[in-house]
DNA sequence: CGAGGGTTTGAAGTGCATCAAATAGTGTGG
DNA sequence: CCACACTATTTGATGCACTTCAAACCCTCG
């Protein structure tokens, strides 16, 4: 898969912002995207630099953080296919506030963000999408304070293992973390050390099986039985676009 | 102020999302709004309700809350004038995800949710407008999630007294507490104890004065170096819309 | 005045962070 | 293909911030 040339062939035909918007747009868009490809820890913007564009997720995982100003780094996101990066710098700065980096190998495609600016004016379709993936966004951050504040470590990784799951996987259910632990650690708002910890309670709360970076189980119930007792929403708490 | 008539004259004309917009969508608007008073603690809506209608805070304070399982209630945010609520509920579902409530005698404007999709496709101006708007509050839950792990709970409130300063207040700053010390705290995250001793710790590091629900103090300077030195935003983390 | 919620204070518990060190994994040059 | 260097992960011991439970206080409002 990552040997695939990345052509410009229809290449924002898969990406939900685009669907539904008039050719004359997408012409727009084709006419000034850039894709790249991005090798893993290759940052793609840093935090304060002149703001030109905004970026869709191709393929890939991108971390979005910020430098606290005793020098540590506060993860904002964790992003992937699908989700665009950059575009709120639009309706505010001119710089950057915060940094991008591929934390995998990746391929994004660019946009200037003036480009923005019309084809929100012009098209509706892309307004509408654009409204739909920031709103769906935003309720996943109100879930991910919600989470932090009612649920406890282990269940807030096993909610985010239930996440990862797709709605058509077959049982025995078998994931690949998708990036390394410290990151997941952050991501989910803990130490490495926690983490590790967390891990293992949860292994022995729940029928879950560990190995390495593979993790195994047989059905979703008991996991999210433990995981989402403390939870508001019903299982699951997904964001399967 | 609160005994001013609530007349239906030019109600929309403060409002951000509709800045600009054409007068052809405002009369759209204009004529299927709803404007209600709220008395304190009145539900707007509750969660599971059939979702009709969207909102914009014409003046008070909402709360958006939800129901954990095991019954305790988890904040989402609390709204102030300006602010627009229950419209993401139009990108996903058919009922409300959440409840609503004035936590304060309140006004509010109602619209039918319907009307969005078809301003949203015609009017670019408003979905410019409605899109800063999320945007604005994303970059706010990116912050709120971020001062969670890098604040204490005592910068937690400074930061929070700073972000109620507008601009062009005058020393020395005299701010009440827009809310109840319950709910303050557990939009900051804490226990209503935790909330008592973290003022506490607040005024004996810094140099706010406390009556009551009134809080003073002669310059923003030593609140924000207490508050804001763990954090990655230079002070101050408003948004000023 | 008295009831009931909001707020504060005290004492004790808990979960996560921190510090330190061991172990596993990964990529590199020889 | 191995040994080294370096990083990621795990494990142990200890500390601290916030929570929990309990009780007192206070304020408001009927």
């Amino acid at each position: 898969m990552l040997n695939t040339p990345f052509t410009t062939e229809d290449l924002l035909g898969s990406i939900g912002l685009f669907e539904g918007v008039s050719e004359g747009t997408l012409k727009q868009f084709r006419s000034q995207m850039t894709p790249k490809k991005y090798a893993k820890n290759e940052m793609v913007f840093a935090q304060g630099d002149s703001a030109y564009s905004f970026y869709v997720i191709k393929k890939g995982w991108v971390k979005l953080s910020r430098q606290t100003l005793d020098g540590e780094e506060a993860i904002i996101d964790i992003l992937t296919e699908g989700h665009i990066f950059g575009e709120t710098t639009f309706f505010e700065d001119v710089a950057y506030s915060f940094n991008a980096e591929a934390v995998e190998a990746s391929q994004l495609i660019s946009f200037p963000l003036p480009i923005l600016k019309e084809a929100i004016m012009s098209d509706g379709t892309l307004s509408y999408n654009m409204l739909s993936g920031m709103s769906r966004r935003r309720q996943q951050q109100d879930l991910e304070i919600e989470h932090r504040t009612v649920q406890n470590a282990s269940q807030r990784i096993g909610c985010f293992l239930l996440r990862l799951c797709k709605p058509d996987m077959a049982s025995p259910i078998r994931l690949n973390l998708p990036y390394d632990k410290m990151l997941l650690a952050s991501r989910l708002g803990m130490k490495p050390e926690t983490f590790s910890r967390a891990l293992n309670r949860l292994r022995k709360e729940t029928d879950i099986r560990i190995t390495g970076a593979t993790i195994e189980f047989d059905s979703l119930s008991q996991l999210s039985t433990y995981s989402c007792s403390a939870c508001s929403t019903a299982f699951p708490c997904v964001d399967h676009h």
